[in-house]
RNA sequence: GGGCGAAUAGCUCAAUUGGAAGAGCGCUUCCCUUACAAGGAAGAGGUCACAGGUUCAACCCCUGUUUCGCCCA
């Protein structure tokens, strides 16, 4: 074994042998006897990736999780699958493709539907490999035959289905309506996708004049300066977008509003193209914003457009659908909308129209896919009625047939869904499942069944053509863990694995995701999709910031670029265990080097005991020969791991990975590396070869249940090891089986916890840290023996077997170490210590020990020792501590008194000897 | 405007039935001791954001405040 461990010789060419060996799939765990065709199963789908670019840290984080639990369950004896797949990503996908088209002078218009979307699918094939790879790095053990896109026609045909039948139960519907537009993708979306940014913009107060007897209307054209000339009367509004005003219908104030409310009812005229706007009163006017007035602009802000269905207000729209200004905005018809707000807004001044600009901070929607502000237009477009589908999935929910985790998340799924609004499912793309709707053109009816028509099904005519739009890639998802299981025919894996037992993914996508399979997936299934959804947090760098790809060190966040630094697996344990499910991760280059060191320990703990096999085999042990000789470290180390691996398991069953993670490291680094190893060097390297097998064999045996338990984690280097120690351990044979990932998790074994060597154990850990403490406070030469003598009391028995122990542990001289069971004669000038159960020992370090500095270090002892007690007898005073709280942690108050008494009285009467 | 989360050692983070505050990194001293210097030994370091309250007992439960972040409108 190299004297380090070195990730990057082992993972790929390990993953390779796994997946040839076929362990990723459920059948394989069957044949292998791990799980049973009619015991158990458990299924998790990916959520799929996007195939516009390269995997990210969330990405990882992701995996991670669900590779964990995979191998969890898998190690159980479940039979596990784990289905991998990408998303088509529609809106996404065209975007990234566009740009790239551009670069050599392109747009999709140029090349055509059929072409472009050959382009996409060349590019698809590209980054879904390129996913897969990077997927295959972080070494998670999906089924890759079984690997899904949500454009595959297995997944086409799921979605048509899901179609048609929603379509034919009327909860798919056309209608034309104000909806999210974006000018820059020429396309709708979804309430979801238009995100809300804050911004510095100014709000125009600008007044319209009211026709009265002294005016009857414009005499001269917009933009003389004379528009207005002889109006009397004036009602004034503020406003963020003076360029849509050639779209009002209305003017509208409260019917309670101090200067307009007389004014309702009368009639004002539009600048530009001088139409007549009624006066109306709207309760939604906040007669406090502004100036208490507003224009009302139907086709361009959602408030005015509700404002105009109740008045019955008629909705032109002045911009063009790549929201430039078009023939109904008169002279500025062509201009950009931006470019015509200022000219509006110039012309309304020259007019003396403009009463006043401040500027003006609100929130405007953006395009969640390129940030292009987005522009509220009415269009026709499908519409998915999610209402009834809302409340069977919060059913779900309130019966617990699916659980949330965080809990706290399952009220903001339940804030949503219960304000939830139609889902507007069409997107003017090309790249994505087309909208299995034909238009019939003669009798204008629609078609939408499972085939394709030829024919109009109302009136038989030939002459019909599909719509052209293709449906929100999210509606493809939404259908994700059971398209991906062969839905809608009834195959094996639907019926082994729906519904599935997971959906693992970030907080973030609840809405977009969670909720809408949750919907579908009860709609088409009648069924939940999953038992639970668990939601991780997002991860950000170590300030807290969340990564962007314009960030400065972007790479240095690249999972790949880690996994080259520290391996996949230190990548693993880190994202696994800095954080705790639905909290947010600072993820700190120093815990990857912390985790990557980690590997390294385990790797050189098991370079050891190999060297030790190798070096001096092992012996054969008679029947129970190995009990008989156990010592009191066997004991101790085994009793310790099967409180582990019973703590590591009720951690995994409660969600609490971090936690078992954390609990793994720390009994690896800090018992068995620092002390069991440590203690077993004197039987390793002594010539008693009964002795230095039970050690071996223990040494391999907690380890080997260590890796096993650690397995879920770092997939690698516990395989790596695990393979390296039975060949070993066994002389080359393979008694525990082929590979770790379908070992059995291991099973604590309640008759292995031995409480007394546990806290024998600790009593001899705490005395050999004392001696260090002050070998080390009295500066004695490293390394340089040191007589000691040992007063044990009762516990006599339990030094004297572990005698080894001091002189290896402590440094302590052989010939020089005094064992006893009391002590009537104490040396004077001498360290002394004192340690649970009133044992004590005396360290004579000649020329070393001055009376008075050790006067003052006991004093210093004592002096700690009456806090803890006077804090302890205030607790045990309390009447009510008494009554009140429960008797063991009563019993437990008292015990700690007594010992802290026991050791106040031993350090006490030391110290008067010494001051003799 | 409504809701949620966070605030713990210098830094990044833990602490699931309320019962003596933990880790990694950093820091101090010492050690290249034949598993590991990606290491070992010994240490220092915390009014658990603030103010009240409940309780025999509060980092943990309740109320309010401050700062930061997120979600929804």
């Amino acid at each position: 074994m190299d004297k380090v461990y070195n990730p990057h010789t082992t993972e790929e060419r390990l993953y390779a042998w796994w997946e040839s060996q076929g362990y990723f799939k459920p059948e394989t765990c069957v044949a292998k006897g791990l799980a049973r065709a009619d015991g158990p199963a458990w299924c998790i789908t990916m959520p799929p990736p996007n195939v516009t670019g390269a995997l990210h840290l969330g990405h990882a984080m992701t995996a991670a999780v669900e590779d964990l639990m995979t191998r969890y369950y898998r190690m159980k004896g479940y039979e596990t699958l784990y289905l991998p797949g990408a998303d088509h990503a529609g809106i996404a996908t065209q975007n990234v493709v566009e740009r790239e088209l551009s670069k050599q002078g392109l747009t999709r218009h140029s090349l055509g539907r059929e072409k472009f979307v050959e382009k996409v699918w060349e590019w698809k094939k590209i980054y879904h490999a390129r996913i897969t790879e990077q997927h295959k790095r972080l070494g998670i053990s999906c089924d890759w035959d079984r690997d899904r896109f949500t454009l595959d026609e297995g997944l086409s045909r799921a979605v048509r289905t899901a179609f048609v039948r929603l379509y034919k139960k009327g909860l798919i519907y056309r209608g034309t309506y104000l909806v999210n537009w974006c000018p820059r993708c020429e396309s709708a979306i979804s309430d979801l996708e238009a995100i809300p940014e804050e911004h510095d913009d100014f709000l125009w107060t600008i007044r319209y004049p009211i026709l009265n007897q002294d005016w009857d209307g414009p005499r001269f054209p917009w933009g003389s300066g004379r528009w207005a000339e002889g109006a009397t009367e004036f009602i004034e509004m503020a406003t963020a977008r003076p360029e849509t005003i050639m779209g009002d219908t209305a003017v509208a104030t409260h019917e309670k509003h101090e200067r307009f409310a007389r004014l309702i009812g009368r009639t004002a005229v539009l600048p530009v193209i001088g139409r007549h706007l009624p006066i109306i009163a709207d309760q939604a006017v906040d007669p406090d914003f502004g100036t208490g007035a507003v224009k009302i602009t139907p086709a361009h802000d959602p408030n005015d457009y509700e404002t105009g269905l109740r008045h019955g207000l008629e909705a032109p729209t002045v911009l063009t659908d790549t929201a430039k200004m078009n023939e109904m905005a008169g002279p500025y018809a062509g201009l950009d909308r931006f470019e015509a707000r200022e000219a509006v807004v110039r012309d309304l001044e020259k007019e003396g129209l403009l009463l006043k600009v401040e500027p003006y901070r609100h929130s405007v929607a953006h395009c969640q896919r390129c940030d292009t502000i987005i522009e509220p237009r009415i269009s026709t477009q499908w519409f998915l009625h999610v209402e009834p589908l809302a409340k069977a999935a919060m059913e779900a929910v309130r019966r617990g047939e699916t659980v949330i985790i965080p809990e706290r998340e399952e009220r903001r799924f339940f804030h949503w869904m219960e304000n939830i609004r139609p889902w507007c499912i069409s997107r003017q793309l090309w790249w994505g499942h087309r909208i299995p709707v034909w238009y019939c053109d003669d009798c204008g009816g629609q078609s939408c069944e499972m085939e394709d028509p030829t024919r109009c099904t109302h009136c038989g005519s030939e002459r019909i053509h599909q719509d052209p739009d293709v449906l929100d890639t999210w509606f493809s998802s939404g259908l994700w863990p059971f398209s991906t299981l062969g839905w809608p025919d009834d195959t094996p894996d639907m019926r082994r694995f729906y519904p599935t037992d997971m959906r693992e993914t970030g907080y973030d996508i609840l809405f977009f995701w969670v909720a809408r399979e949750m919907m579908l997936g009860i709609e088409m299934t009648g069924q939940v999709p999953y038992r639970t959804v668990y939601l991780h947090g997002l991860v950000r760098n170590e300030e807290g910031k969340k990564i962007s790809k314009s960030m400065e060190n972007i790479d240095q966040y690249d999972p790949l670029n880690i996994i080259a630094r520290f391996g996949a697996d230190a990548l693993r344990y880190t994202l696994l265990t800095s954080s705790t499910p639905g909290n947010d991760m600072n993820l700190d280059p120093r815990r990857l080097e912390g985790a990557r060191n980690f590997t390294n320990k385990i790797w050189n703990a098991a370079r050891l005991i190999v060297s030790s096999l190798q070096s001096s085999p092992p012996i054969r042990l008679e029947t129970g020969e190995r009990d008989r000789h156990r010592s009191l470290p066997d004991r101790w180390i085994t009793s310790r791991v099967n409180r582990l691996i019973a703590e590591v398991t009720a951690l995994f069953d409660s969600y609490q990975y971090g936690e078992a993670g954390r609990r793994i490291h720390d009994f690896l680094w800090s018992e068995f590396c620092d002390w069991y190893i440590e203690a077993c060097k004197i039987r390793l390297y002594g010539d008693n070869p009964t002795a230095r097998t039970i050690a071996q064999a223990t040494l391999v045996s907690v380890l080997e249940q260590c890796l096993r338990l650690l397995h879920p984690f770092m997939p690698f280097v516990t395989e790596e090891i695990w393979q390296t120690l039975q060949a070993a351990w066994a002389d080359g044979g393979s008694p525990w089986g082929e590979s770790i990932m379908i070992s059995r998790w291991p099973q604590a074994d309640e008759a292995q916890l031995d409480p007394e060597a546990e806290a024998d154990m600790a009593l001899l850990m705490d005395l050999i840290r004392q001696i260090r403490n002050a070998r080390a406070e009295f500066e004695v030469t490293p390394g340089k023996p040191i007589p000691a003598i040992l007063v044990g009391g009762e516990k006599l028995p339990v030094l004297e077997a572990q005698r080894g122990l001091f002189t290896f542990l402590a440094k302590v001289d052989d010939a020089q170490l005094i064992l006893t069971r009391s002590l009537t004669q104490k040396p004077r000038q001498a360290v002394s210590l004192v340690s649970a159960e009133g044992v004590e020992a005396y360290l004579p370090l000649s020329g070393l020990v001055d009376i008075d500095q050790e006067v003052a270090r006991l004093r210093k002892a004592l002096a700690e020792t009456d806090r803890d007690i006077q804090r302890i007898e205030a607790t045990l005073a309390n009447e009510g501590f008494i009554a009140k709280a429960p008797a063991h942690v009563v019993q437990q108050q008292q015990e700690r008194l007594a010992e802290h008494r026991e050791r106040r009285a031993r350090l006490e009467s030391r110290l008067r000897s010494l001051q003799e």
